[in-house]
DNA sequence: GTCTATATGTTGATAGAC
DNA sequence: GTCTATCAACATATAGAC
């Protein structure tokens, strides 16, 4: 690749959260980041200390990225359905790049990270859920949606079905995973 | 024919799925087995040359107990609420003992798995997928379960709840698996 | 900010004795 | 079937030059 990073950490984490996605956390080494980037082991180590520094730096990252979409999604003249379509589309991104959801991913190596990550990985996650609930709720009171649930159940039972939705696409295909998200739609349609 | 494993050798698969369990495929080395059961790495290696068959063994281990559970579950006498009550608790006992479903586990590393493992994992989810799937079935055509989508469907739906509910109930706490099994109890009930 | 060079431990794996 | 002994390869990580 030809493109000079204007940031080398940006690109780091770029390609740690590709990494995460594609072959997991435990699998990969800064060695696959410093080939990749063209650049030194000890590069990476100066921008990231430690693995679980980078770790900490990617979830950051999403958090952020959530923060932002919470705020956005709040835009009026988007209905709930448009919103909860934002969401499903991201899922289906991952899906077609043979990626699975960074929580997911890491929810396997839970146990061997950090107090620190897992704090911030509970973070990214209520964040993720509350702003899933949000739209469900907001959908349900203005007669858009339906469904019989709270909107944080419901909101918990689209997020399990997409977040295991792509792992199991992984292994017994798409369309199994598209019939996954028609179903999310068909229930909540009033 | 049917040779009698070892002691050892049954350990060892014990041992190995329940660390894929807790810590994910990638996290652990013969050295965690070897230290647990005190012994030394290279038995290891003799009842498993490579981790990759350690993980071969685990898969066939399940494709077996889940052969054996899909003919025990046609017998009369149970109901298909009471059928589905036995995969749900299977989930529920993972979640209390802070464990996750190893198919959730071991998709985060899919991308690092040779193929022949890559299509003993899909064996297995498609076994597992139709059990459910029948209980569904039969649960639907005698009236005692109620749901709109096909039975392969709500199956998908109800799995991907199940092994992103334990994968959550890490991060989140068990509230919220137990109110995941809730909804799916409910919104099968005719 | 990136490099060279190096340290130190771990991993998955094997050969051959018992 | 298990052991001792050993291995190359790789992992994470740091010191110090440029």
């Amino acid at each position: 690749m030809t493109v000079r990073p204007t940031d080398t950490k940006e690109e780091i984490l770029r390609l740690g959260t590709e990494l995460i996605q594609v072959y997991g956390y435990n699998a990969f080494s800064y060695a696959d980041i410093s080939k990749e980037l063209d650049i030194k082991n000890a590069a990476v180590h100066y921008h990231f200390p430690g693995k679980e520094d980078l770790l900490a730096g990617i979830i950051d990252q999403y958090i952020q990225r959530y923060k932002e979409l919470g705020a956005k999604i709040n835009a009026p003249g988007i209905t709930a359905k448009q919103k909860l379509d934002v969401f499903i589309s991201r899922y289906t991104d991952l899906c077609e790049q043979n990626k699975i959801c960074i929580i997911g991913s890491v929810c396997s190596d839970y146990n061997t990270m950090p107090e620190s990550v897992k704090t911030k990985l509970g973070e990214l996650i209520e964040m993720v859920l509350g702003i899933v609930e949000k739209v469900l709720q907001q959908g349900k009171k203005n007669g858009e949606l339906d469904f019989p649930e709270t909107a944080r159940v419901k909101s918990l039972l689209i997020m399990t079905n997409l977040a295991a939705g792509v792992q199991l696409a992984r292994i017994t295909g798409k369309k199994d995973y598209m019939a996954i998200c028609k179903s999310i739609i068909d229930q909540v349609s009033s």
